[in-house]
DNA sequence: GTCTATAAAGTGATAGAC
DNA sequence: GTCTATCACTTTATAGAC
């Protein structure tokens, strides 16, 4: 239906963009390198001769969108904390909102690719993305806890694991059914920023719930 | 490390044990016949004996949970229903507790397989789903407006989407280093209880927020 | 109901020509 | 940097003995 894409891109790029959006619809495993060059328009060898391997085709899938993904949320996450005391609400913009601009630069598939990881038990795979993007992550929980300061932290560190669920399902749930080539429409957009202002209007709240008695 | 599961069942069921394990690990397509029947202690051929083909043992992984699991669902919302007007509260908790009680018939993993399921497309299997169990969520859909008369459907929909994104995302995070053998401890039934407990306080706040204004 | 053996196709990776 | 051809394996599934 779609086998060729944009030609005009390297075809280290057309590679990564096919893998991202397999990956998406499949699974690392349940993507061949012979579906995934096949969709790209590249040649077999093509993959080992860029990347070395498949397993080093992925991690520079989630590298080439994450490191964006996450540098925005520190700088986000920077501004929220210019006042004093931060707003609850901008700080957890400044963790969804980034996860939205992919969208505006073809990487919708993408939070769909997270969500194959998160299911995965993959070791390798996790300790790369604890140690790139862990600090962040470590970041917006001390400003969570500076927005509620009556807040334990393991109810916080919970809290923002009902977030990152629900914004990756949530997110995930659209984009689908589109060819490695076509950019998101108007309408995709407006309704992936309506699912981001929900989440925070829904977050918000429920970060400020009171705070069952700690347990033991 | 632990090649052979519990001796004591029926092939049948160690097969669905081995696969229920395996694909919270690896996925579906990640793992393999060779693979599940070894852990299984069981022939190779058992598979395709006992269920056909490894699309209908992936079948048969889902309905034997989901079909407890939605029935509990269903039984417990009617509990709920039965106040006027229904506490939000008890109908979050309809929705959320079945999921933990997984953990008690030793069906801790399955929580990762449904995470697999959501991330992946694989239009059988989610029509599957949709129609064995999607008049359930159709009538939490309704129970939910009931509690929340100020509510429109689209928004709901889309709280329901977070809840189950961060009750999914949430339980899997848990209950998987371990055999296809071992029961889930005391230890872990605490910490999915906790779990569960922070999301019904977490996401009763979030449908309690104020709505936003109808975009358009 | 369980086994071995094997068919038929697919897998990731690479050597070597151009 | 791109190609063809191919190696060495693994995959699901099944035929047929016991």
């Amino acid at each position: 239906m779609n086998p060729v894409a944009t030609p005009s891109l390297s075809t280290r790029e057309r590679i990564l963009d096919a893998a991202e959006h397999l990956f998406a619809q499949h699974g690392f495993a349940g993507t061949s390198m012979r579906q995934l060059t096949a969709a790209a328009g590249v040649n077999l060898a093509a993959v080992n001769y860029h990347f070395g391997s498949k397993d080093k085709l992925i991690a520079e899938v989630f590298q080439r969108r994450l490191d964006t993904m996450y540098q925005a949320r520190l700088a986000a996450l920077k501004r929220a904390l210019a006042t004093t005391p931060p707003q609850l609400e901008d700080v957890l913009r400044a963790f969804v909102e980034p996860a939205l601009d992919l969208i505006h630069d073809g990487g919708s598939a993408f939070l769909r690719v997270m969500a194959h990881a998160y299911a995965e038990t993959n070791e390798p795979l996790w300790r790369f993305l604890s140690e790139r993007y862990g600090h962040v992550l470590r970041e917006f929980g001390l400003a969570l806890a500076q927005c509620l300061p009556d807040a334990d932290r393991d109810t916080l560190h919970l809290r923002l694991d009902f977030l990152a669920g629900a914004l990756t399902y949530a997110m995930s749930d659209l984009g689908l059914p589109r060819g490695a080539d076509r950019a998101a429409t108007r309408e995709d957009q407006m309704r992936y920023q309506r699912i981001a202002d929900e989440l925070i209007v829904f977050s918000a709240a429920g970060f400020r719930a009171a705070f069952l008695p700690k347990p033991r």
